[in-house]
DNA sequence: GCCGTTTTCGGCCCGACTGTTTTCAGTCG
Protein backbone atom coordinates (compact mmCIF):
# COMPACT_ATOMS: atom_id res chain seq x y z
CA UNK A 1 0.00 0.00 0.00
CA UNK A 2 1.44 3.85 -0.79
CA UNK A 3 1.95 5.93 2.06
CA UNK A 4 -1.36 7.75 1.01
CA UNK A 5 -3.25 5.06 1.42
CA UNK A 6 -1.91 4.58 5.13
CA UNK A 7 -2.11 7.89 5.74
CA UNK A 8 -5.68 7.76 4.97
CA UNK A 9 -6.68 4.85 7.35
CA UNK A 10 -5.49 6.90 10.29
CA UNK A 11 -7.08 9.93 9.44
CA UNK A 12 -10.61 7.95 9.33
CA UNK A 13 -9.29 6.44 12.53
CA UNK A 14 -8.54 10.06 14.15
CA UNK A 15 -12.15 11.18 12.89
CA UNK A 16 -14.64 8.21 14.23
CA UNK A 17 -12.68 9.11 17.55
CA UNK A 18 -12.76 12.63 17.29
CA UNK A 19 -16.74 12.28 16.85
CA UNK A 20 -17.08 9.34 19.65
CA UNK A 21 -15.73 12.21 21.88
CA UNK A 22 -12.51 10.17 22.15
CA UNK A 23 -8.80 11.98 24.82
CA UNK A 24 -8.64 14.62 22.03
CA UNK A 25 -4.70 14.02 22.21
CA UNK A 26 -5.12 10.61 21.36
CA UNK A 27 -7.29 11.79 18.31
CA UNK A 28 -4.07 13.96 17.57
CA UNK A 29 -1.65 11.38 17.83
CA UNK A 30 -3.11 9.07 14.32
CA UNK A 31 -3.66 12.55 12.62
CA UNK A 32 -0.25 13.55 13.22
CA UNK A 33 0.77 10.04 12.34
CA UNK A 34 -0.73 9.98 9.12
CA UNK A 35 0.14 13.69 8.29
CA UNK A 36 4.17 12.25 8.99
CA UNK A 37 3.55 9.27 6.62
CA UNK A 38 2.14 11.13 3.76
CA UNK A 39 4.86 13.70 3.94
CA UNK A 40 7.33 11.37 3.87
CA UNK A 41 9.63 10.20 0.36
CA UNK A 42 10.21 6.66 1.45
CA UNK A 43 7.75 3.89 0.88
CA UNK A 44 6.34 2.60 4.56
CA UNK A 45 5.98 -0.32 3.14
CA UNK A 46 9.17 -0.80 2.12
CA UNK A 47 10.51 -0.01 5.39
CA UNK A 48 8.55 -2.54 6.96
CA UNK A 49 9.61 -5.14 4.37
CA UNK A 50 13.04 -4.39 5.31
CA UNK A 51 12.71 -4.23 8.77
CA UNK A 52 12.97 -1.25 9.66
CA UNK A 53 12.47 0.50 12.97
CA UNK A 54 9.40 2.87 12.45
CA UNK A 55 9.14 3.87 15.94
CA UNK A 56 12.11 5.87 14.96
CA UNK A 57 10.28 8.21 13.39
CA UNK A 58 8.76 11.09 15.76
CA UNK A 59 5.13 10.93 16.42
CA UNK A 60 5.04 6.80 15.32
CA UNK A 61 4.91 4.62 18.19
CA UNK A 62 4.56 1.38 19.75
CA UNK A 63 0.65 1.50 18.96
CA UNK A 64 0.94 2.95 15.27
CA UNK A 65 3.66 0.66 14.49
CA UNK A 66 1.71 -2.27 14.92
CA UNK A 67 -1.25 -1.56 12.75
CA UNK A 68 0.87 0.09 9.84
CA UNK A 69 2.45 -3.72 9.93
CA UNK A 70 -0.74 -5.01 10.30
CA UNK A 71 -1.88 -2.68 7.56
CA UNK A 72 1.11 -3.64 5.11
CA UNK A 73 0.79 -7.29 5.73
CA UNK A 74 -3.36 -8.06 5.26
CA UNK A 75 -4.36 -4.63 3.30
CA UNK A 76 -6.17 -3.44 6.28
CA UNK A 77 -6.47 -2.14 9.70
CA UNK A 78 -9.34 -4.35 12.08
CA UNK A 79 -9.03 -1.46 14.50
CA UNK A 80 -10.71 0.74 11.81
CA UNK A 81 -12.82 -2.09 11.10
CA UNK A 82 -14.30 -2.12 14.15
CA UNK A 83 -14.31 1.84 14.72
CA UNK A 84 -16.22 1.71 11.04
CA UNK A 85 -19.25 -0.78 12.86
CA UNK A 86 -19.71 1.67 15.57
CA UNK A 87 -20.05 4.73 13.34
CA UNK A 88 -22.59 5.02 9.95
CA UNK A 89 -19.83 5.46 7.48
CA UNK A 90 -21.52 9.44 6.33
CA UNK A 91 -20.30 10.97 9.43
CA UNK A 92 -16.53 11.19 9.01
CA UNK A 93 -17.46 12.96 5.86
CA UNK A 94 -20.19 15.42 7.57
CA UNK A 95 -15.94 16.89 9.28
CA UNK A 96 -15.31 17.98 5.94
CA UNK A 97 -17.54 20.36 5.44
CA UNK A 98 -16.58 23.83 7.18
CA UNK A 99 -17.92 25.02 10.42
CA UNK A 100 -18.93 21.36 11.48
CA UNK A 101 -16.38 19.36 14.26
CA UNK A 102 -16.36 16.60 15.84
CA UNK A 103 -19.21 17.18 18.75
CA UNK A 104 -22.23 18.91 16.19
CA UNK A 105 -21.78 15.73 14.41
CA UNK A 106 -22.20 13.78 16.66
CA UNK A 107 -25.11 16.06 17.87
CA UNK A 108 -26.68 15.83 14.45
CA UNK A 109 -26.31 12.49 14.32
CA UNK A 110 -28.01 11.66 18.09
CA UNK A 111 -30.67 13.97 17.80
CA UNK A 112 -32.00 13.67 13.90
CA UNK A 113 -29.74 10.42 12.78
CA UNK A 114 -28.46 12.60 10.32
CA UNK A 115 -25.59 10.07 8.80
CA UNK A 116 -24.65 11.43 5.41
CA UNK A 117 -24.17 15.44 3.59
CA UNK A 118 -27.58 14.38 1.65
CA UNK A 119 -29.56 14.19 4.80
CA UNK A 120 -27.96 16.95 6.46
CA UNK A 121 -28.93 19.14 3.50
CA UNK A 122 -32.24 17.85 4.16
CA UNK A 123 -32.76 18.27 7.60
CA UNK A 124 -31.49 21.95 7.43
CA UNK A 125 -33.90 22.70 4.38
CA UNK A 126 -36.56 21.26 6.38
CA UNK A 127 -35.16 23.69 9.08
CA UNK A 128 -35.30 21.04 11.47
CA UNK A 129 -31.69 22.07 13.26
CA UNK A 130 -32.49 25.57 13.79
CA UNK A 131 -33.95 23.71 17.39
CA UNK A 132 -31.31 21.55 18.67
CA UNK A 133 -28.83 22.49 21.66
CA UNK A 134 -26.50 25.42 20.78
CA UNK A 135 -27.87 25.55 17.43
CA UNK A 136 -29.66 28.33 15.53
CA UNK A 137 -31.21 30.05 12.60
CA UNK A 138 -27.59 31.06 11.33
CA UNK A 139 -25.99 27.64 12.07
CA UNK A 140 -28.65 26.58 9.66
CA UNK A 141 -28.20 28.94 6.95
CA UNK A 142 -23.81 28.47 7.39
CA UNK A 143 -24.62 24.79 7.24
CA UNK A 144 -26.44 24.98 3.67
CA UNK A 145 -23.86 27.54 2.55
CA UNK A 146 -21.33 25.31 3.68
CA UNK A 147 -22.89 22.19 1.74
CA UNK A 148 -22.54 24.23 -1.69
CA UNK A 149 -18.91 25.02 -1.00
CA UNK A 150 -18.67 21.26 -0.63
CA UNK A 151 -20.33 19.72 -3.30
CA UNK A 152 -18.39 22.74 -5.94
CA UNK A 153 -15.19 20.85 -4.50
CA UNK A 154 -13.54 23.97 -3.44
CA UNK A 155 -10.34 22.88 -2.08
CA UNK A 156 -6.96 23.85 -2.29
CA UNK A 157 -5.01 26.51 -4.81
CA UNK A 158 -1.81 25.55 -6.20
CA UNK A 159 0.59 28.21 -4.90
CA UNK A 160 1.34 29.88 -8.64
CA UNK A 161 -2.82 30.73 -8.49
CA UNK A 162 -2.18 32.47 -4.95
CA UNK A 163 0.44 34.85 -6.21
CA UNK A 164 -2.03 36.25 -8.38
CA UNK A 165 -4.82 36.83 -5.99
CA UNK A 166 -1.96 37.47 -3.38
CA UNK A 167 -0.17 40.06 -5.28
CA UNK A 168 -3.45 41.93 -6.49
CA UNK A 169 -4.75 42.07 -2.91
CA UNK A 170 -1.80 43.38 -1.18
CA UNK A 171 -1.65 45.88 -4.00
CA UNK A 172 -5.23 47.04 -2.74
CA UNK A 173 -4.39 47.40 0.73
CA UNK A 174 -1.40 48.78 0.50
CA UNK A 175 -2.90 52.20 -0.87
CA UNK A 176 -5.14 52.14 2.87
CA UNK A 177 -4.39 54.95 4.87
CA UNK A 178 -2.52 53.96 8.05
CA UNK A 179 -1.15 50.79 6.82
CA UNK A 180 2.59 50.56 8.00
CA UNK A 181 3.24 46.65 6.60
CA UNK A 182 1.58 43.95 5.25
CA UNK A 183 3.12 40.57 4.93
CA UNK A 184 1.57 37.45 3.21
CA UNK A 185 2.11 34.25 6.26
CA UNK A 186 0.97 30.91 6.31
CA UNK A 187 1.37 28.18 3.64
CA UNK A 188 1.93 30.83 0.94
CA UNK A 189 5.08 32.11 2.54
CA UNK A 190 6.24 28.90 3.07
CA UNK A 191 5.79 28.08 -0.31
CA UNK A 192 3.93 24.77 -0.07
CA UNK A 193 3.28 23.53 -3.58
CA UNK A 194 -0.81 24.07 -2.70
CA UNK A 195 -2.40 26.54 0.01
CA UNK A 196 -5.71 26.21 1.76
CA UNK A 197 -6.21 30.04 2.46
CA UNK A 198 -4.24 33.19 2.41
CA UNK A 199 -3.15 35.06 5.93
CA UNK A 200 -1.90 38.52 5.45
CA UNK A 201 -0.77 40.28 8.72
CA UNK A 202 -0.80 43.61 8.58
CA UNK A 203 0.52 46.69 11.09
CA UNK A 204 -1.71 49.66 11.06
CA UNK A 205 -1.78 53.32 12.67
CA UNK A 206 -4.52 54.72 14.84
CA UNK A 207 -7.97 55.00 13.16
CA UNK A 208 -6.81 52.48 10.40
CA UNK A 209 -9.90 51.29 8.09
CA UNK A 210 -8.57 48.40 7.23
CA UNK A 211 -10.61 45.76 7.96
CA UNK A 212 -13.66 47.99 6.46
CA UNK A 213 -11.41 48.30 3.05
CA UNK A 214 -10.71 44.41 3.33
CA UNK A 215 -13.95 43.64 3.68
CA UNK A 216 -15.05 45.78 0.83
CA UNK A 217 -12.82 44.16 -1.87
CA UNK A 218 -14.04 44.02 -5.16
CA UNK A 219 -13.24 40.25 -5.76
CA UNK A 220 -14.75 39.41 -2.41
CA UNK A 221 -17.54 37.13 -2.73
CA UNK A 222 -18.30 36.73 1.06
CA UNK A 223 -17.25 38.46 4.16
CA UNK A 224 -17.54 35.21 6.45
CA UNK A 225 -16.11 37.07 9.58
CA UNK A 226 -14.80 40.38 10.46
CA UNK A 227 -13.83 42.03 14.09
CA UNK A 228 -10.97 44.06 15.30
CA UNK A 229 -7.91 42.22 14.82
CA UNK A 230 -9.16 39.48 12.27
CA UNK A 231 -11.40 38.91 9.77
CA UNK A 232 -12.01 36.72 6.96
CA UNK A 233 -13.26 36.92 3.12
CA UNK A 234 -13.97 34.50 0.59
CA UNK A 235 -13.09 35.97 -2.89
CA UNK A 236 -15.25 34.65 -5.94
CA UNK A 237 -12.29 32.29 -6.91
CA UNK A 238 -13.25 30.25 -3.55
CA UNK A 239 -9.75 31.50 -1.99
CA UNK A 240 -10.10 31.95 1.52
CA UNK A 241 -8.40 35.89 2.72
CA UNK A 242 -7.80 36.11 6.11
CA UNK A 243 -6.57 39.75 7.71
CA UNK A 244 -5.05 39.78 11.13
CA UNK A 245 -3.98 43.58 12.61
CA UNK A 246 -1.22 43.45 15.02
CA UNK A 247 0.68 45.54 17.24
CA UNK A 248 4.54 46.46 16.38
CA UNK A 249 5.56 45.30 19.56
CA UNK A 250 4.31 41.59 18.71
CA UNK A 251 4.72 41.76 15.02
CA UNK A 252 7.77 39.02 15.05
CA UNK A 253 5.91 36.49 16.76
CA UNK A 254 2.84 36.86 15.20
CA UNK A 255 4.55 36.44 11.83
CA UNK A 256 6.50 33.30 12.99
CA UNK A 257 3.24 32.33 14.48
CA UNK A 258 1.45 32.43 11.66
CA UNK A 259 3.64 31.13 9.15
CA UNK A 260 3.55 27.69 11.04
CA UNK A 261 3.64 25.28 10.27
CA UNK A 262 1.54 24.07 13.06
CA UNK A 263 3.92 21.25 13.25
CA UNK A 264 6.66 23.61 13.66
CA UNK A 265 5.60 25.67 16.15
CA UNK A 266 4.13 23.24 18.86
CA UNK A 267 7.57 22.02 18.41
CA UNK A 268 8.64 26.08 19.05
CA UNK A 269 6.52 26.12 21.91
CA UNK A 270 7.56 22.97 23.32
CA UNK A 271 11.31 24.07 23.38
CA UNK A 272 10.48 27.67 24.83
CA UNK A 273 8.62 25.82 27.84
CA UNK A 274 11.50 23.51 28.46
CA UNK A 275 13.69 27.40 28.63
CA UNK A 276 10.94 28.61 31.11
CA UNK A 277 9.63 30.72 28.28
CA UNK A 278 6.57 31.25 26.83
CA UNK A 279 5.89 31.96 23.36
CA UNK A 280 2.51 33.15 21.59
CA UNK A 281 1.42 35.32 19.01
CA UNK A 282 1.53 38.31 21.04
CA UNK A 283 5.56 37.75 21.86
CA UNK A 284 8.28 35.70 23.88
CA UNK A 285 7.10 35.71 27.92
CA UNK A 286 8.77 34.47 31.09
CA UNK A 287 6.65 31.96 32.27
CA UNK A 288 6.63 32.53 35.98
CA UNK A 289 5.16 35.97 35.97
CA UNK A 290 4.00 36.86 32.72
CA UNK A 291 7.12 39.32 31.93
CA UNK A 292 7.44 40.36 28.23
CA UNK A 293 10.65 40.03 26.97
CA UNK A 294 10.66 40.39 23.33
CA UNK A 295 8.89 39.59 20.11
CA UNK A 296 9.49 42.75 17.53
CA UNK A 297 11.50 40.85 15.44
CA UNK A 298 10.62 37.53 14.06
CA UNK A 299 14.73 36.93 15.23
CA UNK A 300 13.06 37.27 18.43
CA UNK A 301 11.65 34.07 18.92
CA UNK A 302 14.39 31.97 17.05
CA UNK A 303 16.74 33.92 19.66
CA UNK A 304 14.82 33.41 22.39
CA UNK A 305 14.56 29.66 21.97
CA UNK A 306 18.71 29.16 21.31
CA UNK A 307 18.41 28.90 17.77
CA UNK A 308 19.39 30.89 14.62
CA UNK A 309 16.77 32.34 11.93
CA UNK A 310 14.77 29.06 10.27
CA UNK A 311 13.71 30.10 6.81
CA UNK A 312 9.85 29.29 6.39
CA UNK A 313 10.28 26.77 3.45
CA UNK A 314 11.76 25.02 5.78
CA UNK A 315 9.66 25.42 9.09
CA UNK A 316 7.98 21.74 8.94
CA UNK A 317 9.23 19.95 11.91
CA UNK A 318 11.34 17.47 9.36
CA UNK A 319 14.61 18.24 11.40
CA UNK A 320 15.14 21.64 11.25
CA UNK A 321 15.03 22.43 14.27
CA UNK A 322 17.68 19.92 15.57
CA UNK A 323 19.68 21.34 12.43
CA UNK A 324 19.72 24.76 13.97
CA UNK A 325 20.35 23.66 17.13
CA UNK A 326 23.42 22.13 15.70
CA UNK A 327 24.94 24.88 13.31
CA UNK A 328 23.47 21.90 10.66
CA UNK A 329 20.71 24.42 8.63
CA UNK A 330 21.61 24.49 4.67
CA UNK A 331 22.48 27.22 3.04
CA UNK A 332 19.37 27.13 0.68
CA UNK A 333 19.79 27.98 -2.88
CA UNK A 334 18.38 31.24 -3.90
CA UNK A 335 16.55 32.13 -7.42
CA UNK A 336 19.68 34.83 -7.87
CA UNK A 337 22.20 31.89 -8.01
CA UNK A 338 19.99 30.27 -11.50
CA UNK A 339 22.23 30.94 -14.33
CA UNK A 340 20.15 29.03 -16.90
CA UNK A 341 17.20 27.12 -18.14
CA UNK A 342 17.83 23.70 -18.92
CA UNK A 343 13.97 22.64 -20.42
CA UNK A 344 11.99 24.45 -22.57
CA UNK A 345 9.73 24.44 -25.74
CA UNK A 346 9.52 26.75 -28.74
CA UNK A 347 6.87 26.67 -31.60
CA UNK A 348 8.35 23.66 -33.44
CA UNK A 349 6.37 21.65 -31.39
CA UNK A 350 4.08 22.78 -28.52
CA UNK A 351 5.80 26.16 -27.25
CA UNK A 352 4.19 28.82 -28.01
CA UNK A 353 7.41 31.50 -29.05
CA UNK A 354 10.67 30.98 -31.54
CA UNK A 355 14.21 29.96 -30.35
CA UNK A 356 15.24 33.64 -30.67
CA UNK A 357 12.48 34.76 -28.65
CA UNK A 358 13.56 31.96 -26.04
CA UNK A 359 17.17 33.72 -26.04
CA UNK A 360 16.09 36.84 -25.73
CA UNK A 361 14.02 36.10 -22.66
CA UNK A 362 16.55 34.17 -21.30
CA UNK A 363 18.85 37.55 -22.06
CA UNK A 364 16.34 39.24 -19.75
CA UNK A 365 16.28 36.99 -17.15
CA UNK A 366 20.23 37.45 -17.10
CA UNK A 367 20.94 33.57 -17.91
CA UNK A 368 23.88 32.53 -19.55
CA UNK A 369 23.11 29.65 -21.14
CA UNK A 370 20.07 27.69 -22.54
CA UNK A 371 18.78 24.68 -23.42
CA UNK A 372 15.89 24.00 -26.20
CA UNK A 373 14.38 20.87 -25.85
CA UNK A 374 11.38 20.24 -27.76
CA UNK A 375 9.46 16.94 -27.88
CA UNK A 376 10.01 13.31 -29.28
CA UNK A 377 7.54 11.96 -31.95
CA UNK A 378 5.47 9.77 -29.22
CA UNK A 379 4.23 13.02 -28.06
CA UNK A 380 1.65 13.32 -31.06
CA UNK A 381 -0.52 16.20 -29.33
CA UNK A 382 2.25 18.30 -28.78
CA UNK A 383 3.46 17.81 -32.70
CA UNK A 384 6.55 15.60 -31.39
CA UNK A 385 9.66 15.82 -34.07
CA UNK A 386 10.70 12.42 -35.52
CA UNK A 387 14.53 12.32 -36.10
CA UNK A 388 14.27 14.09 -39.49
CA UNK A 389 12.25 17.11 -37.93
CA UNK A 390 15.09 17.13 -34.50
CA UNK A 391 18.13 17.34 -37.19
CA UNK A 392 16.48 20.17 -38.78
CA UNK A 393 15.92 21.98 -35.77
CA UNK A 394 19.26 21.59 -34.22
CA UNK A 395 20.47 23.26 -37.09
CA UNK A 396 17.85 26.03 -36.39
CA UNK A 397 19.20 26.18 -32.82
CA UNK A 398 22.74 26.38 -33.94
CA UNK A 399 21.75 29.38 -36.31
CA UNK A 400 20.03 30.89 -33.73
CA UNK A 401 23.52 30.29 -31.64
CA UNK A 402 25.44 33.38 -31.13
CA UNK A 403 22.95 36.28 -32.30
CA UNK A 404 22.14 37.38 -28.31
CA UNK A 405 25.33 37.95 -27.20
CA UNK A 406 26.13 36.71 -23.93
CA UNK A 407 23.52 33.26 -23.96
CA UNK A 408 24.68 30.18 -25.18
CA UNK A 409 22.07 27.84 -26.43
CA UNK A 410 22.76 24.60 -26.60
CA UNK A 411 20.86 22.00 -28.62
CA UNK A 412 18.93 19.43 -27.08
CA UNK A 413 15.79 17.23 -26.91
CA UNK A 414 13.01 16.00 -24.67
CA UNK A 415 12.85 12.38 -25.09
CA UNK A 416 9.80 10.14 -24.58
CA UNK A 417 10.53 6.95 -22.41
CA UNK A 418 8.70 4.33 -24.28
CA UNK A 419 6.60 1.42 -22.43
CA UNK A 420 9.54 -0.78 -22.37
CA UNK A 421 12.07 1.44 -21.28
CA UNK A 422 13.32 2.26 -24.87
CA UNK A 423 13.61 5.69 -26.26
CA UNK A 424 11.16 7.73 -28.52
CA UNK A 425 14.39 8.59 -31.05
CA UNK A 426 17.59 6.75 -32.60
CA UNK A 427 21.04 6.86 -30.72
CA UNK A 428 22.47 8.58 -33.82
CA UNK A 429 20.03 11.88 -33.54
CA UNK A 430 20.73 11.63 -29.60
CA UNK A 431 24.03 12.23 -29.70
CA UNK A 432 23.72 15.41 -31.90
CA UNK A 433 21.78 16.86 -29.24
CA UNK A 434 23.88 18.19 -25.85
CA UNK A 435 21.33 18.21 -23.73
CA UNK A 436 18.87 14.91 -23.66
CA UNK A 437 16.12 14.91 -21.47
CA UNK A 438 14.46 11.61 -20.64
CA UNK A 439 10.40 11.72 -19.42
CA UNK A 440 7.54 9.32 -19.13
CA UNK A 441 4.53 10.76 -21.14
CA UNK A 442 2.29 7.93 -21.75
CA UNK A 443 1.11 4.67 -19.90
CA UNK A 444 1.14 6.01 -16.42
CA UNK A 445 -0.91 3.46 -14.65
CA UNK A 446 2.27 0.20 -14.81
CA UNK A 447 2.77 -1.65 -11.84
CA UNK A 448 5.27 -0.12 -9.65
CA UNK A 449 8.16 -2.98 -10.62
CA UNK A 450 7.62 -2.02 -14.29
CA UNK A 451 7.62 1.59 -14.11
CA UNK A 452 11.01 2.21 -11.87
CA UNK A 453 12.50 -1.10 -14.58
CA UNK A 454 11.04 0.99 -17.85
CA UNK A 455 12.80 3.92 -16.26
CA UNK A 456 16.04 2.97 -15.29
CA UNK A 457 16.37 1.36 -18.24
CA UNK A 458 15.68 4.48 -20.27
CA UNK A 459 18.47 6.17 -17.70
CA UNK A 460 20.99 3.50 -19.09
CA UNK A 461 20.89 4.78 -22.48
CA UNK A 462 24.42 6.84 -22.69
CA UNK A 463 22.87 9.66 -24.46
CA UNK A 464 20.48 10.39 -21.86
CA UNK A 465 21.84 13.31 -19.07
CA UNK A 466 18.67 14.56 -17.29
CA UNK A 467 15.68 12.67 -15.97
CA UNK A 468 13.05 15.29 -15.63
CA UNK A 469 9.67 15.41 -13.77
CA UNK A 470 10.66 11.89 -12.39
CA UNK A 471 7.12 11.13 -10.55
CA UNK A 472 4.61 12.85 -13.65
CA UNK A 473 1.88 13.89 -10.93
CA UNK A 474 0.05 17.22 -11.80
CA UNK A 475 -1.38 18.69 -8.92
CA UNK A 476 -4.27 18.49 -7.66
CA UNK A 477 -5.01 16.76 -10.95
CA UNK A 478 -3.35 13.67 -11.57
CA UNK A 479 -1.65 10.80 -8.75
CA UNK A 480 2.43 10.52 -9.38
CA UNK A 481 2.73 6.84 -11.08
CA UNK A 482 4.26 4.38 -9.13
CA UNK A 483 7.80 4.56 -9.04
CA UNK A 484 10.56 3.34 -6.49
CA UNK A 485 11.86 6.52 -6.66
CA UNK A 486 14.96 5.23 -4.60
CA UNK A 487 15.67 3.22 -6.88
CA UNK A 488 15.41 5.28 -9.93
CA UNK A 489 17.66 7.98 -7.50
CA UNK A 490 20.05 5.64 -7.08
CA UNK A 491 20.62 4.42 -10.61
CA UNK A 492 21.12 8.39 -11.78
CA UNK A 493 23.55 8.53 -9.40
CA UNK A 494 25.44 5.61 -11.11
CA UNK A 495 24.59 6.46 -14.63
CA UNK A 496 25.78 10.02 -13.82
CA UNK A 497 21.83 11.35 -15.27
CA UNK A 498 20.95 14.40 -13.42
CA UNK A 499 16.99 14.67 -11.81
CA UNK A 500 14.97 17.70 -12.53
CA UNK A 501 12.75 19.74 -10.32
CA UNK A 502 9.97 20.82 -12.97
CA UNK A 503 9.83 24.53 -11.95
CA UNK A 504 6.46 24.52 -13.46
CA UNK A 505 3.75 25.03 -11.08
CA UNK A 506 1.22 22.32 -12.07
CA UNK A 507 3.97 19.90 -12.09
CA UNK A 508 6.80 21.05 -8.93
CA UNK A 509 8.13 17.10 -9.72
CA UNK A 510 10.01 16.21 -7.98
CA UNK A 511 8.40 17.52 -4.96
CA UNK A 512 10.05 19.15 -1.90
CA UNK A 513 10.59 16.08 0.24
CA UNK A 514 11.64 13.85 -3.01
CA UNK A 515 14.06 16.14 -3.66
CA UNK A 516 15.89 16.17 -0.46
CA UNK A 517 15.96 12.53 -0.57
CA UNK A 518 17.72 13.09 -4.04
CA UNK A 519 20.40 15.46 -2.54
CA UNK A 520 21.04 13.11 0.77
CA UNK A 521 21.38 10.08 -1.55
CA UNK A 522 24.15 12.20 -3.39
CA UNK A 523 21.98 13.12 -6.68
CA UNK A 524 22.44 16.10 -8.59
CA UNK A 525 19.77 18.35 -9.49
CA UNK A 526 18.52 20.70 -12.16
CA UNK A 527 15.75 23.42 -11.97
CA UNK A 528 14.10 23.68 -15.17
CA UNK A 529 10.75 25.51 -16.04
CA UNK A 530 9.65 23.60 -18.86
CA UNK A 531 8.70 26.93 -20.57
CA UNK A 532 6.02 26.20 -23.18
CA UNK A 533 6.15 30.36 -23.90
CA UNK A 534 8.90 32.68 -23.27
CA UNK A 535 7.11 34.28 -20.46
CA UNK A 536 6.75 30.91 -18.51
CA UNK A 537 10.37 30.86 -17.88
CA UNK A 538 9.58 33.17 -15.35
CA UNK A 539 8.19 30.24 -13.08
CA UNK A 540 11.88 29.61 -12.07
CA UNK A 541 10.82 31.08 -9.04
CA UNK A 542 8.77 27.96 -8.21
CA UNK A 543 11.42 25.71 -9.05
CA UNK A 544 13.52 27.27 -6.51
CA UNK A 545 10.88 27.34 -3.91
CA UNK A 546 9.86 23.34 -3.87
CA UNK A 547 14.21 22.75 -3.77
CA UNK A 548 14.50 25.17 -1.04
CA UNK A 549 11.48 23.29 0.68
CA UNK A 550 13.68 20.11 -0.05
CA UNK A 551 16.71 21.42 2.02
CA UNK A 552 18.30 22.05 -1.39
CA UNK A 553 21.73 24.30 -1.37
CA UNK A 554 22.75 26.07 -4.70
CA UNK A 555 25.96 23.84 -4.84
CA UNK A 556 23.49 20.67 -5.27
CA UNK A 557 22.22 22.30 -8.89
CA UNK A 558 23.74 21.99 -11.99
CA UNK A 559 22.44 25.60 -13.23
CA UNK A 560 23.90 27.39 -10.94
CA UNK A 561 27.22 26.70 -12.05
CA UNK A 562 28.84 28.72 -15.40
CA UNK A 563 28.43 27.41 -18.66
CA UNK A 564 31.64 24.86 -18.46
CA UNK A 565 31.95 24.08 -15.14
CA UNK A 566 27.89 23.09 -15.62
CA UNK A 567 28.71 20.74 -19.14
CA UNK A 568 31.37 18.75 -17.24
CA UNK A 569 28.82 17.46 -14.90
CA UNK A 570 26.15 16.61 -18.25
CA UNK A 571 27.63 13.78 -19.39
C1' DG B 1 -1.38 7.61 21.38
C1' DC B 2 3.26 9.73 21.95
C1' DC B 3 6.99 11.29 24.64
C1' DG B 4 11.07 11.87 28.22
C1' DT B 5 19.29 14.99 29.85
C1' DT B 6 14.26 17.19 35.72
C1' DT B 7 9.58 12.97 34.15
C1' DT B 8 7.58 5.93 32.34
C1' DC B 9 3.03 9.51 34.51
C1' DG B 10 1.01 13.34 33.19
C1' DG B 11 1.38 16.38 30.21
C1' DC B 12 0.11 17.44 25.22
C1' DC B 13 -0.13 25.42 21.85
C1' DC B 14 -3.39 28.68 22.53
C1' DG B 15 -6.15 32.67 21.23
C1' DA B 16 -9.97 34.84 17.99
C1' DC B 17 -14.42 34.70 16.31
C1' DT B 18 -19.19 33.06 15.97
C1' DG B 19 -23.42 31.92 17.60
C1' DT B 20 -25.60 30.67 21.09
C1' DT B 21 -25.82 32.05 25.24
C1' DT B 22 -26.27 35.65 29.84
C1' DT B 23 -20.66 33.20 30.61
C1' DC B 24 -19.41 29.66 27.19
C1' DA B 25 -18.82 25.72 23.76
C1' DG B 26 -17.39 24.71 19.29
C1' DT B 27 -14.51 25.43 15.49
C1' DC B 28 -10.54 27.03 13.28
C1' DG B 29 -5.83 27.86 12.31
Amino acid sequence: MENKGIADIFVEIADILDIQGENPFRVRSYRNAARTIENMSQRVEAMVKAEENLEEIPGIGKSIHEKIEEIVSMGKCRFLEELRAKVPAGLTELLKLEGLGPKKVKLLYDELAVDSVDRLEKAAQAGRLRDLAGMGLKTEEKILKSIEKYQAGLGRFKLSVGFIYAQALLEYLKDVAGVKRLDPAGSFRRRMETIGDLDILAICGKGCKVMDRFTEYGDAAEVISKGETKSSVRLNCGLQVDVRVLEEESYGAALHYFTGSKAHNIAIRDRAKDLGLKVSEYGVFRAKDEKRLSGAKEEDVFKAVGLPFIQPELRENRGEIQAAEKGKLPHLIELADIRGDLQMHTAATDGKNSIAQMAQKAKEMGYSYIAITDHSKAVRVAGGLDEKGLARHLKEIEKVNGQIPGVRLLKGVEVDILADGSLDLKDDILKESRVVIASVHSRFNMEEKEMTRRIIKALKNPNVNILAHPTGRLILEREPYKVNLPEVFQAAIDEGVVLEINAYPDRLDLRDVDARLAKEMGAKLVISTDAHSALQMELMKFGVFTARRGWVEAKDVINTLPLEAMLKILR
